[in-house]
DNA sequence: TTCGCTAGTTCGGAAGATTCGAACTATTGG
DNA sequence: CCAATAGTTCGAATCTTCCGAACTAGCGAA
C-alpha cells in the first residue's frame, strides 16, 4: 500500500478537475463529501449510483478525486476519512466547482422528471 | 460524410461539457471560438497547441466539441464555420461555461510563469 | 500471538476510448 | 474534367477504465 498522494495547491490543473468531474459516479461522490460537514468513509458510497459500484471502482474513483486535488483522505483506523479541499481551490479557481456542483444539481432536477433524462452525451453511429 | 449532430439544448449534459473541455486542445479551440465575434473555421487552428495538431484528430475534436452541444458547425462551401451556442448554455447551466474559462485563463497565466507550469495531472506511480 | 473481521488497495485481463497517418468525400475554381 | 482545398472516415497502435480476485492493514477477541 503506497502512501497516498495529495498534489499541492499549484499542481491542480484545470483538466484533471474537469476530468475527474467529467464521471457521473465521481460527481455524485464529489457532491457528497461537499455537502458532508464531516469527513466520510470510501464504503459509505458503496450504493452512489442506481447500479451498485463495485469497491474496487470506488477506490479507483476515490484516487482520481484525490489526485486531481479534489479530496484530501487521510487513513484512520482502519478506514478513510474524505473531506474536500474545496476551500483551497476557490482560492486559486474562483467560482469554478460552485458553477459545476450547480450545473450538475440542474441537470439531477430535469433528469429526474419522466418526460425528460438523457445520462449518455451520444450513442448515434448508425 | 453523415450530416452533422447536434444535441438540442435539453439534451446536452454536464458530464459532456466537462469532458469535452476536459481536454487541453479542446478548451484552447473552444476558448477561441467564444471569444472569437465571426465564426472560425477547423483549419485556421492547426496550430493551436505547442505541438501541431493533426487534421484528423482536429476533426475528432471538433465533433467532440460539437456532440457535447458547445458548438455549432455548418457547413459554408468547402469550409466550416463554428461558433459557440454559450448563450443557450447558459441559460441551462448558468454560470458554468464562464467559471471553466475563467479557471482555465487563470491556469495559463501561472503556467507561463517559468518557475511554474505542470500540463499533466500526474504521472507517479514508483 | 493468532484468528477473523472490516475497510481499502493492487493486479490483470477484457472492453472501450484516443490518436494519427492514409485514403476518402465534397465543393469550388480554372 | 482536373486539381486544390477543407474535412471526414478507416484502421491499427496505444492508452484508459472497469471490475473480480487476491491482497494488505488495523483492530478486537480468544
Amino acid at each position: 500500500m503506497r502512501p497516498l498522494f495529495h498534489p499541492s495547491i499549484e499542481e491542480i490543473t484545470v483538466e484533471a478537475i474537469l476530468h475527474a468531474l467529467a464521471d457521473p459516479v465521481r460527481v455524485a461522490l464529489y457532491a457528497e463529501i461537499v455537502a458532508s460537514a464531516c469527513p466520510r468513509s470510501c464504503s459509505s458510497f458503496l450504493g452512489i449510483s442506481e447500479k451498485a459500484v463495485p469497491k474496487s471502482t470506488l477506490s479507483q474513483h476515490f484516487k482520481v478525486l484525490r489526485e486531481a486535488g479534489l479530496i484530501h483522505s487521510e487513513r484512520h483506523g482502519v478506514e478513510m476519512q474524505n473531506s474536500s479541499r474545496c476551500a483551497e481551490i476557490e482560492r486559486r479557481f474562483h467560482g469554478l466547482i460552485p458553477a459545476i456542483l450547480a450545473a450538475h444539481a440542474a441537470q439531477q432536477k430535469t433528469a429526474s422528471r419522466p418526460h425528460a433524462g438523457r445520462r449518455k452525451p451520444a450513442a448515434r453511429s448508425t
